[in-house]
This record gives structure tokens, C-alpha cells and sequence, in this order.
DNA sequence: GTCTATACCAAGATAGAC
DNA sequence: GTCTATCTTGGTATAGAC
């Protein structure tokens, strides 16, 4: 047996974060940020207190790591939207990727809304979540010119709060609400 | 001059809740209920922390009454959505009274939205919100069948939805988001 | 890498004088 | 009704042994 090598242990590291900032996630999205304790998270993740210092420099730092990743989904997210023939196929993937990418993340959307509400919080992460929300409202703007809407802008605007209410929606109660019915219900409306 | 009488007393401390309640509200709004704290409150509205523990017992008794006066506030808006001569106005009132009441509780959507947000905090409030939401969704179906749609159920559902997200939107940045035009284009959009 | 012990502080809440 | 002083608890974070 050979010694670990730097690249193995590093490894190894990011795995351990990967758990901690994991469990964060969940249970700074069923509490809230503030009302979850570092011991909280120590506790769930089955490792003591102070060992949850070694990889994350502080609470704060380890909310601006689950936020960083997250928005990074985002980001893969919004590329794959490109797909699709023609622009209604696209607006339909569009809205399929959204809900797709809702279920998958539910707890981080649930998290990032919260902070969303708060303008203190939304100086780290609003510039980026706003310039995301810009890109894909701007698409969908150029999807709807192309389908000959009167009214592309305010088109697209609709839509776009329309998911965000979708979202809100599920994330506050994501067994009670009907959402892939919503979906079909939209995609029917939006692009035929 | 006849000293005050018991009623005047009362009156008296429920102003002073009021006022108490109202700073909180703010503050809640803005930081979050778990980020403000009591001290930050009570200097907010002049008053020592003692006295506060003397008008409310805890500072969940403190957002207990603040989401009690609001929810009270949503029923009188409730009943009023039932004037408007035909289904067509009665939509659009509906619609107009909802942005209203958000434009003139907006910190009150804030803080209740994020509450939401939170299951366990939810079984406090969430009773009454889902009530409430639903008799909105009712009345929005019945009108839709009135206006003989297709599907009035999710036609309903779907501009419930809607108006969560424009809420959303409206309380996260209420300076930037167009609020009235949003409102025009539902009518325009779901009134004709 | 991992733990226990502990420092340090701010939070919510109470007591008691005025 | 109102304040100041204080209690108690639990929070974040660090130190140091293994």
C-alpha cells in the first residue's frame, strides 16, 4: 500500500465538504438559516462541532458555499435550455427543465427564496441570481417574438413569474401541489 | 379633570401594542423573524426591553399577534372581492384588490412569505393561509365557469399562481418590479 | 482528521425599583 | 408604565489533546 497521495486526500476533503454542505442545505431549508444551529448540522452530519470548523471557516462561509453551488446548477441549467427545433419546442423545454430542475433541487430553492427576501442577504447573491433570471426572461422574450406574440415582453414576464410562483408554491408544500399538472397546463397555454 | 376610566386605559396599551407590533413587523420583514432581535425592536420603537415582556410575553407571542392582525386584514380584503356586476368585473377587482393589498402590506407578505417558507412555522399560520387561499381559488373557478372557459379549475389555479409570483417578485424588490403593468396585462389578459 | 472542553458573547426573558 | 440590572441559556467559534 502506497501513501495517499495530495490529490487523494483532497479528495477526500471535498467529499467531507460535499456531505456537511448537504445536510446544511436540508436543514437550513426546512428552519431557516438563522434558526439553525452549527450543532444542528454537526449532529446530522455525525461529526462533532468542531470538526465541521475544519472545512468550513464559519456558518456564514458554509451558506456562501451551498449558494455557490447551487447557483452553478443553475447555470448548467440555463444551457441546456438552448435546446430544442423550433422556438415552441424550446419555450416547452424551457419549462420542463424549470420544474424539472424545482424537483431535483427543491431544498435549495426553498433556501435561496428565503434569502431572497431578505436585502441584506441579497447583496451576496442577488447580483447573480438577477443577471440568471435577466438571461432567461430575455430568451423567452426572443422565443415569443418568434412565435409571433403581440406582446413579447410582457409575454415573457408572465411566464417568468409564473414559474416563480410555481416555485413558491411547491417548495412550500411540495406533496400538496399539483405540479407537473401545472406543468402540462402551461406548456398547453404558453406553446401551442 | 376625572381620572381615566379602565377603557381609556385600554385603549391607551392597545396603541402602544400596536406600535410595538408595527416596528416589529418592519424589522421581521426586512432582517427575518430569527435574525431580529428584541433589543433591535425595542430600540427601534423607543421603548426599553422590559417594558416590551410588558405588552407581549415572548417574542412569539410578539409574531403570533403581528400574523393574526395581518391574516385579519386579508379577510376584510376577501369580502370585499365579492362586489363587481358581472364575472368579467369581478375578476378584475379581484386582481386590482390583490395588488392593492400587497402595495399596502407589503412587509406584512414579506415576513409571511417567508414563514411559509418553514414547515415548522407553518402549522401556526399555514391553517388559516390555506384556507384563505383556497376560498380565493373558488371564487376565481366560479368565475372562470361564468365566463364559460375550458378549464376554470386550473384557469384559477393557474392565475393564483400568478399572483404568488408577482407577490414574489413585488416583495423581494418593490422599486423595481413593475408592478401596475403587471396588473394591467392580467386583466388585459385574463378579464376579456 | 477528529474529538472534547471551553471561551466568549448575545440572545430571550425576569426582577424589582421608581 | 417604565426603566436598569441581572439571570440563564444557547449560540458561534477556538484550543489543544489524540
Amino acid at each position: 500500500m502506497s501513501p495517499r497521495t495530495k490529490e487523494q486526500y483532497s479528495k477526500i476533503r471535498e467529499t467531507s465538504r460535499k456531505h456537511i454542505a448537504e445536510v446544511a442545505l436540508q436543514l437550513f431549508a426546512k428552519y431557516g438559516y438563522h434558526a439553525t444551529s452549527v450543532s444542528q448540522i454537526a449532529a446530522k452530519a455525525k461529526i462533532s462541532k468542531g470538526l465541521l470548523y475544519n472545512y468550513f471557516k464559519s456558518k456564514d462561509d458554509l451558506l456562501k458555499s451551498i449558494i455557490e453551488n447551487g447557483l452553478n446548477e443553475i447555470m448548467m441549467m440555463t444551457e441546456q435550455m438552448k435546446g430544442g427545433k423550433n422556438a415552441k419546442e424550446k419555450l416547452s423545454l424551457l419549462i420542463k427543465l424549470s420544474v424539472e430542475h424545482l424537483k431535483k433541487y427543491t431544498a435549495f430553492w426553498d433556501l435561496f427564496i428565503s434569502l431572497l427576501l431578505q436585502p441584506d442577504v441579497q447583496k451576496k447573491t442577488g447580483a447573480i441570481f438577477i443577471q440568471y433570471r435577466n438571461e432567461a426572461v430575455n430568451l423567452m422574450a426572443e422565443l415569443f417574438r418568434q412565435m409571433d406574440s403581440e406582446n413579447p415582453d410582457m409575454d415573457a414576464f408572465s411566464l417568468g413569474t409564473q414559474l416563480d410562483g410555481l416555485g413558491l408554491n411547491y417548495v412550500a408544500a411540495p406533496d400538496k401541489f399539483p405540479i407537473d399538472k401545472m406543468k402540462d397546463y402551461l406548456i398547453e397555454k404558453y406553446c401551442k
